[in-house]
DNA sequence: GATGAATGAGGTTTCATTCAT
DNA sequence: AATGAATGAAACCTCATTCAT
């Protein structure tokens, strides 16, 4: 399909070489298109890209809500998103780069522009994260911090892990990422106390 | 000065809209100036840019080193550094977003024309976190992690939550959230075990 | 043929006010078509220069070449290489200003920056000069003269000779002034002598 | 004087430069004055240009001139100032490019905004080869040729002979080229004849 | 529908000239 | 008188977008 053609394209370039230094014609060449094709399916470039956050992130969710649901405990679905991230951008690396830079910064200026869509799946996304927090502070199985501060601690933390994974480590190792991260999460740094 | 003018002008623009959507002309109106002016002060717009990380970051480097170096305990001088880094940030909230922008999706080829005296800058402040927590895991105060793992999430722990603080909160509550930073850094999120 | 449009109008512009003064909207103007497009013909103005160069001067040898060839005897030779230098420039009088002006004072400094084909060119078309008048030194056709000098002699003479057909002229009279140049480089000025 | 280091300056970057890639910066910094003080000497870039070029005119006149009356017979003065030509360039090497790129290609529109007192001294330069050709047809001692076009013949020569040494000989060897020049304006190129 | 040549608005940069000191 | 910081007009060049084919 010429749409995911163009949407392919365009996320690879975006990802290497940012939004501003990428142009139309790159995006129409890299999907073996005519520049003005691109016109045809998309209003316009931010519209390309407003739309590539939007299929990217309602997939993101997705993935998400799977996992997130099949758990019941607190800590279990917290387990569940933080897989599922990795997961997800493990698989998406170029998307992650985008995200990133996207979102990690939002700032009220920044968003300006964005498309609405696109923000309230990401809404969605840390909502689920948010959730999670919320039951296990309820339930007593954490402790009795700032949910809207731990969300973002950990999406942070997550987010820095993935792109350090990728860039020192070439995306392999992942998993130990991931494995680190849960540690992290549940005990903290410093030595002593939880068995 | 001028070149002080320039700089927090184009400090201002760049983190309100980004380095390409920034123009000269933003600057130089905003620092009360003509076009023509800045270039009397900076060779282009790429040396502005350098020009503003380097300065900027060869400032946050001393602020941390202070405090660093007047902690004598791992764990000392780790707080150390994360309260520099609040308080550096809060008192730099602009200059906090191009930090951010630029830093965090330090992938390859994104970074590709940042002046290197700011790549060795930013490395510089990244190596004092990586010391502390080497050092904590030497003298088992803290546990065993990989350290390029923990450097990684504990600045992107740190960077999301000002983000989060200036986003939501309007900058309001950066102590509440070096608190939190603290004793999630330190015992994690689960309840229970260590007193 | 674009490329030709655009050349064509260079080619007029670059001749009545110089390189510098000439502007790609001037270009683009006299050529009928917007500025940018330009660009997708030439990567830059000073490209636009190096190819006009090239191409005429390409042209020049080409004539040159076929009288130059077709002549056995060293004075035949010479006066082949005249006639056609003659006769290009008559048919190419906007090209003759650009080719003065470039390669007249050919000083070490002014040539930076011309393209190095250009300069080959007009190398092959100054050594069938060279070739020519060592074979009639040889010969003993010619004086024993430094063929150097003579080279530079007899181009500069008959650079300047168009010149003033053009500028007093009108050009009307270039027959006239290769009559005349003819009998200069065969007997020279004084009377006497030679029948 | 201040005027005559504006001059020299001057001479010495258009010569190298051109017209267009030399700045009033500049040449106020080689001068080693402050950028504004040309303006005190000279109305504009090209007043200095046209200042330039008719200071060096009239002392190129002044000595051709004195040279030039003190000969007799027309074979006399054509030799005096095709001498004093050569002896003048020599001396002024820096001005002679700046000579050669100004009016070997003295077509209309290139003179176009040239000063008309330099024009005039260019003028009358050529007029005495003029009148010393002239008087040297009129006496049987030159051949019966287009006066104008022997002028422009041996300026040409000159001027390329002249470029010549400069470029390829480093100006050492003028006298050299000098004698070539006269043998060839006497006799040209074929052997035979005139003993 | 698909194309890609054409466009021109807009960005970066230069520099002759001015003018307050 | 001398300065040099400031200027803004104008140059080169890019690229999102259009539209005739």
């Amino acid at each position: 399909m010429r749409v995911g053609d163009f949407l392919r394209a365009a996320e690879r370039l975006f990802a290497e070489k940012g939004y501003g230094p990428t142009t139309m014609e790159d995006i129409a060449r890299l999907a073996e298109y005519g520049t003005g094709t691109i016109y045809r399916y998309f209003a316009s470039k931010e519209a390309l890209y407003g739309e590539l956050l939007e299929g990217k992130l309602a997939a993101y969710l997705e993935h998400l809500l799977g996992r997130y649901e099949a758990e019941a405990s607190p800590w279990g679905k917290l387990r569940a998103l933080l897989h599922g991230k990795m997961d997800f951008f493990a698989q998406n690396r170029e998307f992650m780069r985008i995200y990133v830079k996207e979102f990690v910064p939002e700032c009220s200026s920044i968003m300006v522009g964005l498309p609405p869509r696109a923000r309230e799946l990401r809404g969605r996304c840390l909502a689920l994260m948010r959730e999670a927090i919320e039951a296990g502070v309820r339930s007593g199985d954490f402790r009795a911090v700032d949910v809207d501060l731990a969300v973002a601690a950990i999406s942070g933390l997550g987010n820095e892990l993935l792109l350090h994974c990728i860039r020192v480590r070439g995306g392999e190792s992942i998993g130990e990422a991931e494995s680190f991260m849960m540690a992290f999460i549940e005990k903290g740094l410093l030595s002593g106390g939880r068995s």
